[in-house]
DNA sequence: ACGAATTAGTTGGCGGACCAACTAATTCGT
DNA sequence: ACGAATTAGTTGGTCCGCCAACTAATTCGT
C-alpha cells in the first residue's frame, strides 16, 4: 500500500494503512465538510437543519407523499426524520394528514409558507452545491460516483454479512 | 426498489441537484458506511469507539505525544479527542504526564496494557480496511483520492469563507 | 375470522462531528 | 517586565446517523 495520501511523504507505511485509514479517513472528513458546507446556506440564514431541508425538498418535489417513501429515497433515518416532520409541520410549511385508504400513513404535503421557504433558500442551496462541484470537472464527477459506487456495493455487503 | 441512485436518468434534473445533492449524498452514506464496517471490528468486540481507536493508534506510533498533535494529524476535534483520550487514561491503556517544559501540554504514552490491546485489535481493523479497499483496485484508490482531495481543498476553502 | 407477522410512524439512547466558551500556561509587543 | 494575545486542553451544547423498542393499523396464514 504505497499511499502517501497527498502528503505526509517518508512514512511508516503501517501508520498509512491504519490510522489515516487510507482515505477511509478522508471521506470522512470530506462527508463532513461537504453536509457543513451545503448546510449552511440554509442552517444559518433560515435556522433549518439538513434533514429538515431534504425532508421539505422530498415533499415539495413528489407532492403529498409519506414518510416511509421519504426515508427510502433520501436513507434519512425514519426516526430523524419522524422528527424532521415535526419540525416543518410546527413551522407551518408542511401539513400532515391520514393516509386515506391506510390510515397507518400520515400523507404530507407542503404548505404555501413551506413552498415560500422552499423558493427563498433553493437558490442558495444550489449555489453552494455547484461551487463545490466545480472543483471537479463533469468526467471526474462522473469516475468519482463510479467509484463510490463500487465501494458503497463492497461496505453494503460487508455489512450485511453481519460482522464477523 | 428501483432507485439506484447512481443515475435515475429521465428525472427533473432540479431534483438531481438538490434533494440527490449529486453524490454529496453518495459520499455521506458511503463515509457512514466505511464508519461503521471498519468500526465493528473494534466497537464489538472491544468496547471501543472510533476516536478512541484513532486516539490510540496515533500514540502508539508516534510514541509520546501531545492531544493537540493527534488532533492536527487525524483532524479528530479537540474537545473529542480530549474526551477519548481521557477513556483511555481510564482503561490504562495510556498515561499522562505533564509536558516537560511546557506545562500546558500533555505527553501521552502507550502502556504495556495498551499495546497489548492494540495488537490484538489491530489486524482486525486492517483485515476489514483491505477488504473494503479491495472493491477497487491501486490505480482506482488513487484516483478516488486525489479527486476526494480536490474536493476536500474546495470544501475548506468554502467554509474558511465563513459562508456567503 | 382470528391470531401472527408486517408495516407506518414515534420515541429514546448512544456515539460522533462541530462549535463556542472557558482555564491555565506561555509567548509576544512594546 | 508586564499586559495582551496565543496555545493546550477541558467542558458543554447542538445536530445528525444509527439502532432498538414500542404503539397502532393492516395484511397474511390457516
Amino acid at each position: 500500500m504505497a499511499d502517501r495520501s497527498a502528503e505526509v511523504p517518508g512514512r511508516d507505511p503501517n501508520y498509512e494503512a491504519e490510522l489515516e485509514a487510507w482515505f477511509n479517513f478522508k471521506i470522512n472528513v470530506l462527508s463532513n465538510r461537504i453536509s457543513r458546507v451545503v448546510a449552511r446556506s440554509y442552517a444559518e440564514s433560515y435556522g433549518i437543519g439538513v434533514i429538515d431541508w431534504r425532508a421539505l425538498v422530498a415533499i415539495e418535489h413528489f407532492g403529498p407523499t409519506t414518510a416511509s417513501a421519504i426515508s427510502e429515497r433520501t436513507q434519512v433515518d425514519k426516526g430523524s426524520l419522524s422528527r424532521a416532520i415535526d419540525r416543518l409541520s410546527k413551522k407551518g410549511w408542511i401539513e400532515r394528514s391520514a393516509g386515506p385508504r391506510d390510515r397507518r400513513q400520515t400523507l404530507l404535503r407542503i404548505t404555501e409558507a413551506g413552498k415560500a421557504e422552499y423558493r427563498a433558500i433553493a437558490p442558495q442551496a444550489l449555489d453552494r452545491q455547484r461551487a463545490l462541484l466545480s472543483a471537479l470537472s463533469e468526467k471526474e464527477r462522473a469516475v468519482l460516483g463510479g467509484l463510490v459506487d463500487r465501494l458503497l456495493l463492497r461496505a453494503d455487503a460487508m455489512l450485511s454479512r453481519s460482522a464477523d
